[in-house]
DNA sequence: AACCAGATTGACGTTCGCGTCAAGTTGGAG
DNA sequence: CTCCAACTTGACGCGAACGTCAATCTGGTT
């Protein structure tokens, strides 16, 4: 569990950027120690970079990113805190479902662009 | 068919600026007609506004939603230009796919968090 | 004719997400 | 000790996707 890494063992690993790495961590979405000068990275911090990626990949803004990543980490203490976490774990349930279904519209309809080439192909060798 | 529009009401019925339908004509993406200095959109311009938009939710560049766009309007000749046509399409419903299951990997996540809430509240409750 | 709401074309401004130097530091190999 | 390679902190730059403002131009009321 005391996995700790390196700038260059990440940046290989995960394929980023060590500025953009930087760059995370000055908008607060990790927070590596220090050894020295050098950044020790935890395996908090290394899934936090992953799930990063995959909110970029997504188009989601570097705040988006950050509220998704403040959902995981409980930090809650009363009960209306964790009813209010529990909206906005809905909420954005609701958002990726939205997205999920546009994703799902746009696949159906080059779904049909394709078998318009295939059938297209087929006449040709006709 | 010969449906017309003009800005305001796209403006009013998509809920873009017109600015930003601006800047798509300047990027090729649509392709309005005019009338003396108006702008007048037909019905292929709007669908593809409605595209733009769902592109952009998905965080696709300007560039990119051009390329998929491109997919929609055959164009196409010969034989060597719907084979390249299809691997596109292929490409991107690769690509397509693999959005998708990062956002079922995240759906996921958080429907346990949603769980693990859910029963703090009932601990709670108890 | 007078007028005003809505359309247009520049042109500059802005935010985001890093890229890209420049300059200094530090730890380990030789 | 020397040197190099990796790490660091600024700081400026940049392309994308528009926002915003100014100035002008209609087209239809009154």
């Amino acid at each position: 569990m005391a996995d700790r890494y390196t700038m260059t063992q990440l940046v290989r690993s995960l394929g980023l950027t060590s500025r953009a790495i930087r760059f995370y961590e000055q908008q607060g979405l990790i927070f590596p120690g220090r050894n020295g000068r050098s950044r020790v990275f935890s395996g908090s911090d290394r899934t936090r970079l992953i799930l990063i990626q995959r909110g970029r990949r997504l188009g989601f803004s570097i705040a988006e990113i950050r509220e998704i990543l403040d959902l995981y980490d409980p930090a809650q203490g009363d009960r209306a805190q964790l009813v209010h976490l529990l909206r906005k774990i809905r909420d954005r349930r609701t958002q990726l479902e939205a997205q999920r279904r546009d994703i799902e519209a746009i696949e159906a309809e080059l779904a049909v662009l394709e078998n318009t080439c295939l059938d297209r192909l087929s006449e040709d060798a006709a």
